[in-house]
RNA sequence: GCGGGCGUGAUGGAAUGGUAGACAUACCAGACUUAAAAUCUGUUGGGGCGUAGCCCCGUGUGGGUUCGAGUCCCACCGCCCGCACCA
């Protein structure tokens, strides 16, 4: 008897599938074509056991595809600029280039024994200058129709280190490397006019059928449409230019219940204000510390200033409110500028309880006139509530109705306007880093801002140039230090100027190689006929941390890509369907250091697992095993792809990430998992073995019931590959396995079985596929054979049987033919014991029957 | 802080509002073996009783809708993802 060897088996089929060039996507007028695309990896060093399952995954609808008659493009490729290359030139010198296409080589050469269904003719990285110059050409393109233009942004800025700072790179508002508190300073930057889209890229999402509602609801939330009132309020003096302050609000229903007008510290009048006050000047300062993501302005103390300015109140030129500056107020947002109502916002109550504002409630609860204290009152919108003194007239009404009635109060005296609004900025591009796609355009003194000539183009990174090398260690961007790069001629006038040296913000590289794959080779960003042919993306896959920003950028770009010219009209929602996957997973085994009490955290492999607990094989001591943790290097639960497809093949590492869990949710990887998936392998190997020992001509028994399991399994797997229930449909394929291994039928049905067990693993699992093809004298490669058809006559039952439940819980069963009557259900229904038994209980008050699924017997 | 999601045996999980625990892991028992490994077979949510069977409890917690809830609704707890310069 041979045994299941993988190392073998796995190369000889991977170098049949080469030579054959299996995977060549090819155009095809006789076939449908699918597009399946995973999120392509960034180039860190090695592959990660969650790469082995974002690819298998994509790999099985690829391979599935493929076999279902399509023509298939499943393309890879490498996210390849980016701060950790720059990160480990600076840590252990060397050059961002080298570290990244080092750290390509390595993981190409370790993601191949995967057997993946690539066509690697396609592949590219983006740091590859004939693909950033593509993308240099498209944001000429953008820059011509006005889809990017310059505007200041404030930055992280490290005063120590003199260098801005990603937002990962600022730990509790301090520089990581200099510890220095950060300060949040304007640069002149980039931006993509995404907002322009705001309105497009929500309605859009309805035609997103294939994609998660939970990625549509985020983007939406992101995107944050709101209807509000936008008035100004009229400064009781001026103040310079400023005759009143603008505003807008989502509730200008609680206009009655304003405490205060609050201006952010970057709006015009806090910036004219602190020219002349030194102590706003020094607040303003304060505020401006700190980190500039939203999470940390969210949560930071909330401040305030009263600037001593005061304004009417629209309603009642006798009220006055008070000015003031507040550090949670956006500039970003709106105007700029708010009025608080306490009574109705947490946030404002918490803030005019600490400056001791006063708290005016406009509205109450319908049967709870309680004022406010400590507690804002915010019910729902839809609610309905009783109004205190409202001025449109409104008694009881809910939120909305009061918001609707406002602004059309207001649009009629002439006093605001109501205005749409969207929360989505304008995406800010620009980056003050080497490791990145140059901006391709120079500063000239008397053109100003000049773009490059295409002809020009790549504008390629420099290298490294005799006595201007590029060095990482100091701080701040290496292309700013090298004249030779940067000091060039204006494309307009000649004269010397010099160019832009920041660099692109990843995403754009992300946000458009999709496109790419359809021409990888193009001397343009696009070819037309083949981004026709193959775009759009069929199935995109990929983590839900790309919920939100890669996949609007995305979507944003293809609009922008199709205003220019570089992708049809058909193509302006390039994911058809999208499918999100949850991580891998591995325990953590970690002890305490006696000495300093500081966590110690041990590999796998220095771990005995005994009954559920964890022992050092070094020296016996019990492990504390924290479960699912999310795999880091720092915590040492990494588990290694290469050594795992080393010891077991690369079939076992694919049917396991496949198996234990479903796709979208986290897998957590366990040794005994994958040892398992081994065993299961070797096991239809062998049973492959002793059908291909079998008499041909011995009668056998069952044909039937064997031939009736395999369309029962044809079609559990096939609804389970095309619903991504890959978990469900290896469950499946054990259940058929068992029974294939029990059956006692016929050789002739036994190797029909085994062969139709072999085409529906083949997505998951395709070198052993393939082997027992071989093995059985199947025709060709089972990679190019079509996908079995079911035959829906073999599914058919003839019987049922129907559970009875008595209030609600199952009591017994009846088998029943599958068409029988209601009535005569019924009668049988009434005649079981159970039921008998438990009508002494009480009178059938309600006896229902679900035809072939339930019956409910109510007492 | 805000937005989104998840929570089921010892473990991973299955279950169009319709028999909770499919399929696997682990454990236990048996077969084979001098023995072990491997392989094969079988048992296993918890508790109880008059133990061929029947009853009670059980899907993070507490409520609700329904003939019927793991599934729908509300509140809470815990964990995960995102928050615009990580990729």
């Amino acid at each position: 008897m041979s045994r299941y060897d993988p190392q073998t088996l796995e190369a000889k089929w991977q170098s049949a599938w080469d030579e054959a060039q299996t995977f060549l996507a090819k155009a095809d007028p006789d076939k449908p074509k699918y597009y399946v695309l995973e999120m392509f990896p960034y180039p860190s060093g090695r592959i990660h056991i969650g790469h082995v399952r974002n690819y298998t995954m994509g790999d099985v609808i690829a391979r599935y595809k493929r076999a279902a008659g399509h023509t298939v493009l499943h393309p890879m490729g490498w996210d390849a600029f980016g701060m950790p290359a720059e990160n480990a030139a600076m840590k252990e010198g060397g050059h961002p280039k080298d570290w990244t296409y080092n750290n390509i080589a390595v993981m190409r050469a370790q993601m191949k024994p995967l057997g993946l269904s690539i066509d690697w003719t396609r592949e590219f990285a983006t740091c590859d200058p004939e693909y950033y110059g593509q993308q240099q050409a498209l944001f000429l393109d953008f820059l011509e129709k006005g889809l990017v233009y310059r505007k200041n942004a404030v930055v992280n800025w490290d005063p120590v280190d003199m260098t801005v700072l990603a937002n990962e790179q600022v730990i509790d508002g301090k520089g990581w490397r200099s510890g220095a508190e950060v300060e949040r300073r304007e640069l002149t930057q980039w931006f993509f006019k995404i907002s322009d889209h705001s309105e497009e890229l929500l309605s859009a999402l309805d035609g997103l059928d294939n994609w998660p509602a939970k990625v549509k609801t985020m983007q939406a939330n992101w995107i944050g449409m709101s209807r509000g009132l936008q008035f100004s309020f009229a400064l009781t003096e001026r103040a310079g230019d400023f005759e009143g302050i603008e505003v807008y609000t989502t509730r200008p229903d609680t206009l009655m219940g304003a405490s205060f007008v609050g201006i952010s510290a970057d709006h015009p009048l806090a910036k004219k204000l602190e020219k002349d006050n030194s102590a706003i000047a020094a607040f303003c300062a304060e505020v401006r510390k700190g980190a500039t993501n939203e999470e940390a302005i969210e949560k930071a103390e909330k401040l305030g200033f009263d600037t001593g300015l005061r304004v009417k109140h629209p309603l009642n030129p006798d009220w006055e409110l008070p000015v003031w500056i507040a550090n949670f107020i956006l500039m970003d947002y709106g105007t700029g500028a708010i009025f608080a109502c306490p009574a109705h916002d947490q946030r404002d109550l918490d803030f005019c309880r600490k400056y001791d504002l006063p708290v005016i409630d406009t509205f109450y609860a319908l049967d709870d006139t309680t004022p406010v204290t400590t507690e804002a009152f915010v019910p729902p919108k839809t609610d309905t509530v009783k109004w205190v003194n409202h001025f449109a007239g409104l008694d009881e009404a809910t939120g909305q109705d009061a918001i609707d009635a406002t602004i059309d109060f207001a649009e009629a005296a002439g006093w605001g306007e109501g205005k749409t609004q969207y929360r989505l900025r304008d995406w800010g591009l620009s980056r003050q880093r080497y490791w990145g796609c140059p901006i391709p355009v120079v500063h000239c003194d008397a053109c100003g801002v000049v773009p490059e000539k295409k002809e020009n183009l790549p504008i390629a990174l420099p290298y490294d140039s005799g006595n201007e090398p590029i060095d990482f260690s100091i701080p701040g961007n290496p292309l700013d230090r090298h004249p030779s790069w940067r000091d060039v001629p204006c494309p307009a006038c000649g004269k010397p100027a010099k160019r832009e040296t920041d660099t692109m913000d990843t995403f754009v590289d992300s946000s458009w190689y999709f496109a790419r794959f359809t021409a990888p080779r193009a001397e343009t960003p696009t070819d037309a006929d083949a981004a026709a042919y193959w775009m759009n993306v069929d199935q995109y896959i990929g983590g839900i941390e790309h919920a939100i920003l890669h996949l609007l950028y995305s979507r944003f770009f293809a609009r922008a890509m199709n205003i220019t010219g570089h992708l049809p009209d058909s193509a302006t929602e390039p994911f058809d369907a999208l499918f999100t996957q949850g991580m891998v997973t591995h325990a953590i085994y970690q002890t305490t250091d006696a000495q300093n009490g500081r966590p110690v955290y041990h590999y796998p492999e220095e771990v005995e697992l005994r009954d559920g607990k964890g022992f050092l094989k070094a020296d016996g001591r019990e492990v504390q095993i924290i479960p699912s943790a999310k795999m880091s290097k720092s915590k040492n639960n990494v588990v290694d792809p290469v050594a795992i497809i080393e010891q077991y093949g690369a079939d076992t590492a694919r049917w396991f990430v496949l198996s234990d869990s479903p796709p979208e949710r986290d897998v957590e990887w366990t040794a005994a998992g994958a040892e398992a998936a081994y065993k299961h392998l070797n096991r239809v190997w062998s049973l492959c073995d002793r059908i291909g020992q079998m008499d041909p001509d011995a009668p056998g028994q069952g044909d039937e019931d064997l031939k009736r399991a395999m369309h029962k399994a044809i079609f559990d797997v096939t609804s389970g590959v095309e619903s991504f229930g890959f978990n469900a449909a290896i469950a499946k394929l054990y259940a058929f396995t068992n029974t294939i291994q029990k059956s006692k039928a016929s050789h002739a049905v036994q190797r029909e079985a085994i062969m139709t067990l072999a085409q529906l693993m083949a997505p998951m699992t395709p070198h052993l596929a393939e082997d027992i093809w071989a093995h059985q004298g199947g025709t060709g490669l089972i990679t190019n054979a079509p996908w079995p058809d079911v035959d829906e006559t073999m599914l058919v039952e003839d019987t049922v049987t129907l559970p009875i439940q008595v209030n609600g819980k199952r009591r017994s069963e009846i088998t029943v033919p599958k068409d029988m009557d209601k009535a005569e259900v019924e009668k049988l229904v009434m005649e079981d014991d159970a039921v008998q038994r438990a009508l002494q209980n009480g009178p059938l008050k309600k006896l229902i029957v679900v035809p072939g699924r339930i019956v409910n017997v109510v007492i």
